[in-house]
DNA sequence: CCGATTCATTTCAAGTATAAAATATATGTG
DNA sequence: CACATATATTTTATACTTGAAATGAATCGG
């Protein structure tokens, strides 16, 4: 009995990992449909400027690939691009002639600016299905898988 | 009021909404880390698979990449590598000279049971932090966004 | 049966992603 | 100082992903 217990769980588990991994395609799948329709842009660029937003003074590549949790060579690729948009930069560190600092460029800014609030507004229609209670209860509930893989890892 | 009351709201969406996209994307990485490093596989392949091994009659290839919700191109991409391995085989459909049936092999099948079992063992052991009666309500919430998601496509 | 349309699949171009190797620089230890 | 090791980044090879174009086959209305 125990073992049935024990493998009726883990079914739960799984079932439950195949709907997240579901719901969260969906969003993904719409959210880089509507940055490619209507702003021409993708996610991984935005990923990398809302980053970038976040630190005015810059941020070294491997700290990039640190917070996007992508490898260095993806982030090569996607700066390499922003950069021949215009809308990073790289620099230069005083001290360090191995490290670039990655930077927005005003354009750069003033371009996330608007990406981001459509971004915000976007997310908010596709997840407004989730009453705000719920949406709490959710988040608790990734965040101990959320916490538990980060010690494994 | 009503604005910043609508406001917040938002924010807990948007805070929602990345607390998932890091959960699935950690428990993807280490399922995707996995495959490769103890099968020599990849999640794209398992996911074909999963799916012919539910089908044992075959899958046309639009079926296929219906089912995955991934591009034809795609697919006919993953089906090439597996029919190099051995591990599926297309067939001409009796009646249609267009299409293609996709099944495992007899060494496909043998190999998914095996990948199978321990992709289940490791969705438990990956989401173990969350109760099973949490699993349930989180699973409840966001089949709200998957089926919303659903009609809106 | 013929032309238009639809359908199933592949091909193509571009972008994204990884792991691993290479390059260049920095740092620490004796 | 010299050497080993660590760090920051890029390069490379391979795979995955998409949207769009191309190809070939089926179907449908007249």
């Amino acid at each position: 009995m125990s073992v049935e217990l024990h493998a009726k769980a883990g079914k739960t588990r799984l079932r439950l990992w195949l709907k997240l991994l579901k719901t969260s395609n969906a969003v993904e799948t719409a959210l880089r449909d509507r940055l490619r329709t209507e702003f021409g842009t993708t996610l991984p660029r935005f990923d990398v400027m809302a980053a970038l937003a976040r630190s005015p003074e810059g941020l070294k590549m491997t700290e990039l690939s640190r917070r996007l949790r992508v490898s260095n060579g993806n982030v090569t690729g996607i700066v390499d691009r922003l950069e021949a948009e215009g809308h990073a930069e790289r620099h230069a560190v005083a001290g360090d002639r191995r490290a670039m600092e990655v930077r927005l460029t005003g354009r750069g800014r003033a371009h996330f600016g608007t990406l981001a609030t459509a971004h915000e507004e976007w997310v908010n229609e596709l997840m407004g299905a989730i009453p705000e209670a719920e949406a709490a209860r959710i988040m608790d509930g990734l965040d101990h898988v959320a916490r538990d893989l980060e010690e494994k890892q």
